[in-house]
DNA sequence: GTCTATAACACGATAGAC
DNA sequence: GTCTATCGTGTTATAGAC
């Protein structure tokens, strides 16, 4: 009998909600470090000690922004994967939708990638802390690929929106890096990859390569 | 007119590479979070304030450390690379030889690539002040490529060694991540892949695949 | 230029009272 | 649940000695 996962209403709820959103705003508004724990207690109205109360660390709060990032994310991206078509279509509506609500958070994501690549910490996009927002993106991204009207190979299908997962993690990690304006690489990274992907994801039906594509899916399996 | 790059030997130099060589042994002993400024003037018998002389801040320190370690994987490799071979045996040789040289510190290098992840971070493996580490790394994987007996593509060619770079990088990050018992996964991912990278290297030659390589690359070369 | 000594600052985090 | 007071840290500042 599990506690309903409904919003509680109680006070400390309140408190809790009170406490990120003044959280995420400053994080925008002046960047991570400049954010200080004082900072948010004074604007909350409430004490540091009572953050803490809620919040073990610094750290966990930049995570309710991550699992916000990832919401709006798959709310974004969803409805225009409600038709079926070609798969390096949809994966370019899902990968640059993504961009798009990061866009504003760019200056902010180098300081929150910092912690997040740190092993053990419950930031980590593989850490069990993680796993809702984790798994409310590879949804996204197997919607991507049941949507699809392309042929996928049958023994790839079922890895396939894990291993887009992957290189969407890998997208992120470059589109932290890029400073060129507006992040423009990332994009042409996005519009390029794309094709590639598509031509990857063909490729592994051909009879040469299915030995290949049969190796690899078993090696990440054994790694995951 | 530049200073000579010879190591120099006046009192600053030895200074210097006492904090260095106090700072890393306690960064090994005690982890990077229990190792203090403090305690790493107190160890070598100098200052704090000196030790804010030579090293800007604590991070700075964590760099020699990095430097030391590209170079001890360097003079470990090399020698085994001295004779031509297959593609494959050198590539094992250069990665698995990686790993043994870092594997002492495994636990400390969770700590090191929090800071080497931070875009404009003076450790990251892309930054500026990691030119001569990155270079001398990237070295070892050129000498892998020319000295391999397999024939390999005249346009990757070029590319290869960086493209490796990248790849052991990868395999870093899925290292430090590893928490299998003496990093086992990491020694498999190493085994099994090469093979998976000498395959791919070889079918970069089928004229069914020229012009995705082709483009691959070039795409490559546009984001770097 | 190299180094010491010590104090001070701001921060993340914690202890313990109410 | 909430507070105030305090700790330990990286880092900086000061004032000076060799």
């Amino acid at each position: 009998m599990a506690k309903p996962a409904a919003p509680e209403s109680g006070r400390g709820e309140a408190t809790k909600r009170l406490i990120v959103d003044t959280a995420v705003r400053l994080f925008r508004d002046q960047g991570y470090d400049k954010t200080t724990m004082r900072g948010i207690a004074q604007e909350a109205g409430i004490s540091v000690g009572n953050a803490y109360y809620y919040f073990p660390s610094k750290d966990h709060l930049v995570q309710q922004f991550y699992a916000t990032v990832q919401e709006d994310t798959a709310a974004a991206v969803e409805p225009l994967l409600a038709k079926p078509g070609p798969f390096d279509e949809r994966l370019r509506v899902a990968l640059s939708g993504m961009l798009d609500v990061m866009t504003p958070y760019h200056a902010f994501a180098g300081k929150f990638i910092k912690t997040a690549v740190e092993p053990g910490s419950p930031l980590s996009p593989f850490s069990a802390e993680s796993a809702p927002a984790r798994e409310r993106s590879i949804t996204v991204l197997r919607d991507v690929v049941e949507g699809s009207t392309t042929k996928i190979e049958a023994e790839l299908r079922p890895d396939l929106p894990e291993l887009l997962w992957l290189a969407q993690m890998g997208i992120t990690l470059y589109w932290v890096h890029d400073s060129s304006p507006d992040q423009a690489k990332t994009r042409l990274l996005i519009d390029r990859a794309v094709p590639l992907i598509d031509r990857l994801v063909s490729l592994a039906r051909m009879p040469g390569l299915k030995s290949l594509n049969r190796e690899a899916l078993k090696l990440y399996r054994l790694l995951r």
